[in-house]
DNA sequence: TATTGTTATACTCTATAACTATA
DNA sequence: TATAGTTATAGAGTATAACAATA
């Protein structure tokens, strides 16, 4: 592919993933800030230390001390010792943050989904293709 | 297309999506706030009254116009009197702001570039392809 | 002494309410 | 009286520095 195509395809795709982006942020926050989903979709992944929080989020320790404390507060996260080492704290999501998680995500995949339903068959082909592609891009 | 497929494309697509826009903040920020640039990004398109820029970024008047302030004195905006309404001003990007929304847009397309350039040719034919689509998708 | 996490303090962005100036 | 914008004030997120507890 020529330089200048690879440009402009550069340009345009990442046009169009930061606006979807910005999009399903906007028209389906879910209640939540931006901070606390982002924490709250970590833990899905299993229990975190605040350490290893602020870490991912690229955050100071006590943001996330406070992060946390806020999540605490709601009742989405709870926090449990580590029995190994008296320093440590796991955070860990409560059945009621999983279920803020999933109706998050549900309204976010909704968006898409009601835009994709718009679309050809042909079109769907595409982005079904693409979507491989572009979960590659974006890495792990 | 099936129903299932199509739930499991909004959902794959979007988080592709999402992830790649947060990696192309992440990663390349250009040392603008995100409210900032957007609000520079914007004014690309011409000049604004507060109120206008406050209605677009989902912002209250006063967060706006402290928003403003700030780029005004890093020099990245200026603002205009208008003529026919003494009570409405216009805010317009300087020749500093240009270079500011032009750097930080060549770094974002960079981002996007330098993995595009680990992608195959077949790959590259889907993604431009799917481009616009996802353009249409973005709205707009 | 090094590490984990929290508290202390300050700065920024956000919002609502009140105010100024203009229409 | 209504509108555009700013100022006043308060709430929440972020940061760095200092502190407490544990290894």
């Amino acid at each position: 592919m020529p330089d200048e195509s690879l440009i402009a395809l550069s340009h345009e795709l990442r046009l169009a993933c930061m606006r979807i982006s910005r999009r399903v942020r906007f028209d389906s926050g879910g209640g939540l800030a931006p901070h606390q989903f982002s924490v709250l979709a970590r833990l899905d992944e299993g229990r975190r230390t605040p350490g290893q929080l602020a870490e991912c989020e690229r955050v100071s320790p006590p943001s996330m001390t406070r992060t946390v404390k806020s999540l605490l507060a709601a009742g989405l996260v709870t926090r449990e010792a580590d029995p190994d080492d008296g320093r440590q704290v796991f955070v860990v999501l409560t059945a009621a943050g999983r279920d803020v998680l999933a109706d998050t995500r549900h309204a976010r995949d909704a968006w898409m989904m009601a835009r994709l339903e718009e679309l050809s068959e042909a079109d769907l082909v595409v982005l079904t293709e693409a979507t491989g592609i572009l979960t590659k891009v974006a890495g792990r």
